[in-house]
DNA sequence: CATGTTTTTTGACTCACATCAAACCCAATT
DNA sequence: AATTGGGTTTGATGTGAGTCAAAAAACATG
């Protein structure tokens, strides 16, 4: 994976907070003070946790590097996949209410993370309105994001939900500069099923659907968008 | 770290903006400051919308008095209940990323709520820390609320999602004193199944089942649990 | 390279929920 | 009292996705 290249992000390197300082427009003063936090760099390897179950959650982290699954966990074992978190992303901002958290953040491929202490956070953003009200953006974006899966998950067949899905994906590389027809996935379909609310199996066979009908090329984790419009129809059509 | 709280709406009944004001004990010269904003107020009647698709969004609203739901809708017709919103509850925070929003508020029934235009709260909480610290909890919770949705319409099955949600609505009613054994649903079956990912006459089923088995009593809109624990081991047990 | 392990694909079968349809309830209206 | 209409319940039937199982492909390891 090499690292985020993207042209927008690039503006914000050296806060390592990319998306962070991304729409928000920070100055070079601000961005100095956040350095001045000497936020602390941590490496994951695959399978690794960001932070475990149970642990009260004390910092927010942006992911430099790599790529992460967040989820939750029922006491009966059962897991669910909140979301896919990318290079240039930001993570833990659900724990924010520190009150109650049993969610989760494993690493799919090796990823360098870099942590912000809650508590500074707070201080900082009482110095810095810009950073308040775009933490205000992010969680809102969450939310919106959020409920478009719960569209998904409540409305929608198997089929539409995988393609959704990599319509999501697509689009997601494309703002990074990567291109929105060609990509590997990062997770597994085990992984995509519990994000969708499917099997795996049902996800493997979406996919070989899709690929009888010409929509996507797959070659185990690689894909290959071929007919973006046909994979757009695909989400309208079945109804 | 925030202070704790023990919920008590009445205390802030003043300034209409009760779960604004709750948690975060606003001083009275902060209070007082929220009443010098002028709140318009606007009573709603049952079925009409908070605000419209398409529109840009431009407020919050506490809700005084009635019910809402929220709902996003796709293209083609299909709606997703996202929420149910009862007095001392606030809605709108999601279109505080007022890029794209098309969600919608319908009362469920005659409702009063108070509005407080989006410009005026963004200068207000310059002047008041608390009150930005505060939408931040709201919209962590409102995050945390989402994820355990996923969960729920994601990995459970149909009798597990209605013991799940009428649990949660007695969690509700209990928070605003009201008995939480024994209330009046405020939406139709319809509206539950969208919310849960379900038809109305799955919902239906799964009420009826549990009245044979003794767990609740249903009369249409009448609930009453009369076996709380069975309730909550049936969200368990059928893994 | 051979070997064991994990992930993915594919097939056959089952079941939970959707769908279709009819009856019922209750409140409002004539 | 009869009628209308929305919401709810209940039954009969169909189907999409889950389950079980086994083979194939990809990956890891000595």
């Amino acid at each position: 994976m090499p690292q985020s290249n993207s042209a927008n992000i690039s503006a914000c390197s050296t806060c390592n907070l990319a998306e962070l300082c991304l729409p928000v427009g920070l100055t070079a003063q601000e961005m100095q003070r956040l350095d001045e936090l000497n936020m602390q760099k941590h490496s994951f390897s695959r399978g690794d946790y960001l932070y475990r179950s149970g642990d009260r959650f004390r910092a927010l982290f942006a992911i430099n590097r790599g790529a992460f699954k967040t989820r939750i966990l029922h006491e009966d074992g059962r897991e669910q996949v909140t979301g896919f978190q990318m290079a240039g992303e930001i993570i833990g901002l659900d724990a924010i209410s520190t009150d109650r958290h049993d969610g989760e953040a494993v690493a799919l491929e090796s990823s360098v993370v870099c942590e912000l202490p809650f508590q500074k956070l707070e201080t900082l953003s009482r110095d810095i309105p810009s950073l308040q009200r775009h933490l205000h953006k992010i969680m809102s974006r969450e939310i919106v994001r959020d409920q478009g899966i719960m569209l998904l998950l409540g409305s929608m067949r198997s089929e539409e939900r995988v393609a959704a899905f990599l319509l999501t994906l697509s689009q997601r590389y494309a703002m990074r500069g990567l291109s929105p027809t060609q990509f590997q996935l990062c997770m597994s379909r085990q992984d995509i099923g519990s994000y969708l609310g499917l099997k795996l199996e049902t996800v493997s066979r979406a996919f070989s659907h899709f690929q009888d009908e010409g929509i996507i090329a797959v070659k185990t984790r690689s894909i290959e968008i071929i007919d973006l419009a046909l994979l757009q129809a695909s989400i309208n059509s079945s109804c």
